[in-house]
DNA sequence: AAGGATCTATTCGATATACTGATAGCGCTA
DNA sequence: TAGCGCTATCAGTATATCGAATAGATCCTT
């Protein structure tokens, strides 16, 4: 790693190259023309390089100027970036959120859509695992916020409760067979749980046909008309169909909805999303 | 604008954070402990914030230290990739790349971990947007290059023919209906186009359920046997089967794939990965 | 409980760096 | 040819930064 660049360097250079003279570049920042000059040969001597062409009354930027060019200036504007974060933090900041799959694919677009409008400034990086991971990957301080859903036995202040159904193909009957043919979601994960609770408490026997973190590939074997799955209602995509008591499988208890906070994370980009998906969530049909 | 950040004592921040203790980063940094504790000192007067927070033993930023650490991150490492556009030219960089959706979800991965193996300091920003988008950014000079498929009338130079096909249902049989059910690519787009004139050239009826840029819906409509549609091969799911002459459906032509390169885009990253690209699509399958 | 160890903060003196003002040198224009 | 307007260099000065030493606080071991 070379040394770091000196940002007031880059800062004059862009001047220079901008005003085409070192005369014209020195009062825009703040120094003799002298010391235009010696900051730009101080500039091209750490770089090993030179960047500028002068002429009897202008200076250009060569090929190689042209390109430290881009940087200077993104350089410059990061330092920019990093002052306001640190000075009005209240506009700026990035918030590492985790989501499930589903919650990713069709509730979280519109949300995060309206918080954007609010918050233009904020940076909202999603991140999607299973409930199971992101509850992992939180407590390491890798994310900011996390919408999970509740474990039993985890202490998690719940904000809503998630219809959770049986669907299956709209052409098979893959529920008459015995045992059950079920797809389901990895080990550890809520909505698997719920499912195998259930046939437990129905002393229904089952099969496991597909085992998969991935909501899509579930959804193509529930299509397929290979097995049943229980999904969240608000995921369930029109391509399949709602079933339960009528089909004799037993009722699935609701997922509780909770959004995890990581206790460091303390910044009011932070706070503002976590209250905005609080009341969002919970306002949702 | 704020005077700009010095580097130095970024780095010497970042140094702090990692190590947790003042005395550790000075080794790390070439200074003494005392130069550390001051620069430490300086970095909070610049920035009017107080950034760490000291323990009897032990170092650790607080909140707005925490944030403050990723933008002292990225201007250290760009700071780097600016000195690498100095002094290795050839071998750093930025593309901004433009893939339509299939390419992204299917094809591209393999392409760029390769790439990415051969130039480790070239970064490469993806942008996926359909074909016609595609152009209208690259004319608007916010990419560098695009790999597009050919529209009619439209100067391309062709790179490779993608086999294009319609698929189906393997559980259904939409393609009987009349008029055909499609499921189509939003309005604009080449393979739209080419499913539109092949059903106009055999004269064949078809209503269209599905109008998106969303490959994911568009699978997920033809999934549920409610549509046919024509997808490149290479981008077929498993879970669809090919059809074609066979169930009455016209033969679907080629897409024409090519690459649009900004002719502003002259850098060496840009240009090594065109050249990886034109090669690599050529010789696939 | 006492002593040693280990850390951070501060002071002081030395050194290095960067600046301004003055000026030399060069090329252009009238 | 003289004057103008630029860049480069010089000398002196001021400021910034450093290391060594040390004070103070806390923690750990005996």
């Amino acid at each position: 790693m070379a040394a770091p660049l000196d940002l007031n360097l880059l800062k004059t250079f862009v001047a220079v190259v901008e005003t085409g003279s070192l005369s014209n570049a020195a009062p825009r920042v703040g120094r003799s023309q002298s010391a235009v000059s010696m900051q730009m040969q101080r500039l091209e001597d750490m770089v090993g390089n030179q960047l500028l062409v002068r002429g009897p009354r202008t200076v250009t930027p060569n090929a190689i100027g042209e390109d430290f060019l881009i940087y200077a200036r993104r350089l410059l504007k990061l330092s920019d970036e990093a002052w306001a974060s640190v000075t009005r933090p209240m506009e700026t900041g990035s918030v590492r959120l985790g989501v499930p799959d589903d919650y990713a694919a069709f509730l979280l677009p519109p949300v995060l859509s309206r918080f954007a409008e609010d918050h233009p400034l904020v940076t909202v990086e999603l991140v999607c695992e299973q409930s199971t991971a992101l509850v992992k990957t939180l407590a390491e301080g890798r994310l900011d916020l996390a919408i999970v859903t509740r474990l039993p036995e985890q202490p998690l202040d719940v904000v809503r409760l998630e219809r959770f159904v049986w669907v299956a193909s709209p052409n098979h009957v893959a529920w008459q067979a015995d045992p059950l043919p079920v797809a389901l979601f990895e080990p550890g994960c809520a909505a698997r749980m719920n499912v195998l609770e259930a046939l437990g408490n129905a002393d229904r026997s089952y099969r496991c046909t597909y085992s998969s973190a991935s909501l899509l590939g579930l959804v193509a074997v529930v299509q397929a008309g290979l097995a049943v799955a229980g999904l969240a209602q608000r995921s369930v995509p029109p391509s399949l169909r709602v079933i339960g008591i009528n089909e004799g499988l037993p009722a699935l208890p609701d997922l509780e909805i909770g959004i995890l906070r990581n206790p460091l994370s303390t910044t009011p980009a932070v706070e503002r999303l976590n209250d905005f998906l609080r009341r969002d969530l919970a306002q949702q049909a």
